[in-house]
Parts: structure tokens; sequence; C-alpha cells
DNA sequence: CGTGTTTGACCTGCGC
DNA sequence: GCGCAGGTCAAACACG
């Protein structure tokens, strides 16, 4: 924002274009615009009056009510602007506070790295709302308080998958988290000191999550991530292991079935097929929460799906589909990170959820990052609007459920934050080039800081309607707030192996600044993945 | 030898 | 009950 006004002055071009209208909530760019306006008033007034001390006299009455009721407007806006930093303060606040009790909690995890196996206490998961241990009870505090501030139900911070569908099935606090939910496998481990073949562990995992899913299948979300990769599969910075591959209908290419492997209990699986209509889209499902520590290259990805997973079940929880079909009704909520082409990243986040479909097959709700799509239109307005239509705004050229969206009910979001010519330093991939995955983390976050520090000046590319739209979605909706606060962990979660949040990047990203909606990449580490054929 | 992949068999859920 | 499709298992195999 000071960037636009400072290159408006010395560039000897004033220009003023804030509208106030009332009623309206949308950020004032800078109070000294403001008074720009007044000055630039002023000195207008001083021109009318030489000309003639006649309609000075006359228009004197007229402009001085003119000014006064220019001044209350002004007033009343920076009142309202005043308001609007106070909120995107408290976000901010709020959000540095969870960043630093969950690096905190990473780095006393690090120093325990090979105990994670023996107490579920020193585990630390990405799953919040968890209370058996200390770590725990920080983050269930940093939840409540956040609570206090927005609403209850809503505001809940997700990191994992299905923390919400844990928090509100389990009814003991000690099983809020899979970690217990293993731990009581662990338990049993301990109670006949037998070594269970992996099967069966598999097999008692696979009951929980039944259990979990018959309690309640609705709040079981999945992650599909859409993206151009010519490499068998994308590196997410976790390890996986292949434990199966089958041929879909209506796919000549086969779905690989992937399972974590970081931890030797970890319940997070994925999927990987090649889009049918387009070999070059790479489909990478995720299913699950994590129940350990991440790699520092693997949070990225993790925190993206878990914002795009927290969004999509805060959605579906709380936005009544309403009367559906016979059939089992899914949400299938599509969350797109528009890229203009590969060297110019255009992030958007285009947000239909609560895409209502009818088909029986998908029995869990999905979300869908597609990073495939190249924008046609190189302006994207931020509009928040709702269709309901028999056709959907977004149509997934994939889709894992095989959705027939006869009646869809279609939220839109779309949030553009700014255009840059930054070359994009991340790549799905899982190529040979060794170096570059050692550099990756750096690429990342130069890509990062570039695009923080050009959100500014993009600015001005987007009207002012729009700023406040924007605006007005982040600050009346806790919904987004949240999602926009792990997103940003995301963001800044990826930032080369910086812990804490950068002094820099604080002060770029002021408040009075919309937030610059970024596409967070996982760092490409030299992973386990070897080339699979798909 | 340990680790990870391949691949046919098996299990399960769903629709008819 | 049957067939189909998706998902998983596990023995065999490959590789470093």
């Amino acid at each position: 924002m000071e960037a636009v006004f400072r290159k408006s002055i010395h560039g000897g071009v004033v220009k003023q274009d804030i509208k106030i209208k009332s009623g309206e909530e949308g950020f004032v760019e800078d109070i000294n615009d403001l008074k720009v306006g007044k000055e630039r008033k002023s000195v207008h007034n001083e021109e009318d009056n030489s000309k003639s001390s006649q309609q000075k006299d006359l228009t004197g009455d007229k402009e001085d009510d003119q000014l006064e009721s220019a001044k209350a407007d002004m007033d009343e806006v920076m009142e309202e602007n005043q308001r609007l930093k106070k909120h995107l303060d408290r976000i901010m606040k709020d959000y540095r506070n969870l960043q630093m009790q969950f690096h905190e909690v990473a780095q006393r995890d690090a120093e325990k790295p090979n105990n994670v196996k023996h107490d579920e206490a020193e585990l630390v998961s990405l799953s919040l709302g968890t209370t058996s241990s200390d770590t725990k009870k920080e983050l269930s505090k940093l939840i409540l308080s956040k609570k206090e501030n927005d609403e209850k139900e809503e505001d809940n911070l997700t990191l994992a998958l299905d923390c919400k569908f844990q928090s509100s099935t389990k009814s003991s606090p000690s099983n809020l988290s899979p970690e217990n939910s293993f731990g009581e496998v662990k338990d049993d481990e301990k109670g006949t000191d037998q070594t269970w073949p992996p099967h069966k562990v598999l097999k008692t995992m696979r009951n929980e999550e039944d259990d979990v899913v018959q309690q309640n299948p609705a709040k079981r979300a999945k992650v599909s991530v859409r993206v151009r990769c010519d490499t068998p599969t994308m590196n997410d910075g976790c390890q996986w292991r292949k434990y199966g591959q089958k041929v879909a209908k209506g796919n000549p290419r086969p779905r690989a079935y992937y399972r974590c492997t970081v931890a030797p209990n970890c319940p997070v699986r994925k999927q990987v097929q090649r889009c049918s209509q387009d070999m070059s889209i790479l489909i990478t499902t995720y299913e699950g929460t994590h129940n350990h520590p991440l790699p520092h290259s693997a949070t990225s990805m993790a925190f993206t799906t878990s914002a795009a997973a927290s969004m999509l079940l805060s959605g579906s929880s709380s936005s009544g589909s309403g009367p559906t079909s016979t059939t089992t009704s899914a949400t299938t909520t599509a969350l797109n990170y528009y890229l203009s082409d590969n060297s110019k990243p255009n992030p958007f986040y285009n947000l239909p959820n609560s895409s209502i479909s009818s088909s029986s097959n998908s029995q869990y709700p999905t979300i869908t990052l597609d990073l495939t799509s190249n924008s046609s239109s190189s302006s994207f307005p931020i509009h928040h609007h709702r269709t309901i239509a028999s056709s959907n705004n977004y149509p997934p050229r994939y889709n894992n459920n095989n959705n027939n969206n006869n009646n869809s009910s279609t939220n839109i979001l779309n949030f553009s934050s700014f255009e840059s010519n930054h070359l994009l330093p991340m790549s799905w991939s899982n190529g040979n080039n060794q170096a570059y995955h050692k550099n990756q983390d750096i690429h990342s976050q130069s890509y990062l800081q570039n695009n923080i520090k050009s959100a500014a000046s993009a600015q001005t590319l987007l009207p002012q309607d729009t700023i406040a739209a924007a605006t007005k979605a982040i600050t009346s909706d806790p919904k987004f707030q949240s999602a926009l606060a792990v997103a940003l962990t995301s963001i800044i979660g990826s930032r080369g192996g910086n812990h804490h949040i950068d002094e820099k990047s604080g002060q770029n990203l002021k408040v009075t600044e919309p937030f610059p909606v970024l596409c967070s990449f996982p760092s490409i580490s030299p992973g386990n993945h070897k080339d699979y054929t798909l």
C-alpha cells in the first residue's frame, strides 16, 4: 500500500480513486491518501476562489458543507479502517502465536528425534485439538483462545485433515488424536508383548478408521491435487511406499496406491493417477492425517492440504446441503490455484466449496487443488458469489468420485492476489535434477519473498472495490480466516528452513496491506521416490 | 540383506 | 446372489 502511494507521489501522478461509499467495508489504503485528497481539494478551492470573489461568497458555504461532509466521511472511513486494522492485527497475532507455538513444539520434538515411538506425548502431530500432552495442551489453549475471539466451532484452526472430525466424534479427550488411537495399539502390543504382523496392525488401523468413518462419514476429507507433471510422481516431501496398483475403469493408466512410511503406523495414504483426458496431469489424492512429525519439506504440502480440507470440512459442516436425493450425498470442493503458466505464477484461490453432488460413489468429501489451470483471463476479479445452477462453474476435468453433478450448489470465491513475473521456483515433479532439489528451499524462499514484496506494487492492478471485497471476505468470514491462517502457515512454513517469522517479511506483511495470497508448494527434497510407471 | 516395487489374488461395498 | 469395481494384501522380485 505504502509503496503504491509513494510511487504515485514521486511519479507526479496523484491518483485518487478511493471511492467512499457509506456502509461499504473496505480499506482506505493510507490515511495520507486522504490527506492528499484534502490538500488537492483545498488547492482546487483556491483556484476557484481566485476566479471570482462573488462566486467565492456564493459557493463558499457549499464548499464548506462539502468539506464538512467529506471530513465526516473520511472520519467514518478512518474509523472503519482502524477497526479493520485491529481485526487484521488480531488475525496476524493469532497466526504468529500459532506459528511460534508450533515451532516451539517442533524444536522440542527435534531435540528428541529418537523417542518418537516411545511416548505419544512426544509426538508432534499436525492434529490440533489433542490434549494428552503438554504440547497438545498448548495447542488446545491456542485453539481456545482463538475461539474466544471468533465463532467457537468454525474457527478451529485445523492442521489435520480430519481434526474436527476427531474432536467431534471422540468423547474422551485422551482419544482425540490418531496417535492416541494408535497408542491403543501400542498399548496392546506392550500388554501382550507381542509383535503383530504388519497386516494385523494395518487391519486394526483400518478398523479404527472404519469406525471413525461409520461414526461420521461425511467428515473424512480427501484432498486431491492436480498438477501438470511429466514425471511419474510428484515429490511432496514425505516418504511413501507403494502398496498397490490398479487399473481403474475409464482410465487406461493405472492408479498407484502409496502409504506414508515416515512413521510405521501412519495412516496417511495417497493415490496417484494420470488424468485420463490429459496425460500430462497428475492427480494425487491424499487421505488421512499424519501421526508423526513431518519433514520440513513435507510441511508445506501437509499444511496446504490441511487448509483445503479444513475449508472443506468447515464448509460442509456449517452449510446445510439441504435435502438431497436418496442417494448418498457428497461434498466435492474444488480449490484452484491458478497458474497462468509455468513461468509466471499467478496464484489464485478459487473456492467453489460446497459443490453438492449426488454421486453414490463419493463416500468422502473431496477437495481438489487444481494447479493445472492456465488462467485465460489476465485479471481475476475478487468476488464472492454464489451460484446455484445445474452446471458447475468449475467443471473438474477429473473427478475421483465420478461425480455427475446434476444438482450442484457452488460457492465460488476467487481470491486473486497479484500478478508477478517471477519464475516459478517449484516443481511437483520428481525428476532427477538433484541440484535443483537441493536448491528448492532457496528458490521457494526467494519466490515467496519476491511475491510478498511484489504484492504491494501489484495492488495497482486491483480495483479498489476488488480489494474491498477481499478485505470483506477476510474480515467477515471466520472460516476463511481460519483457512487463510493455515494457508499462511504453509507459506511461511515453507520458507527455506527458517523456523521463525522473518521480521522483514513481517514488515512486508503489514496489516494495512491485503494479504498476499501465495500459492505454497512443497519443497522438493531428494526423496525416496523412484520412477513409477503410470 | 534390507528396502522398496511389482503384480496377481483376495476382500469389500455397491448396484442390479 | 451375482458381477463389477475399487482397494488392499503379500509373495516374488529387483536393486543398491
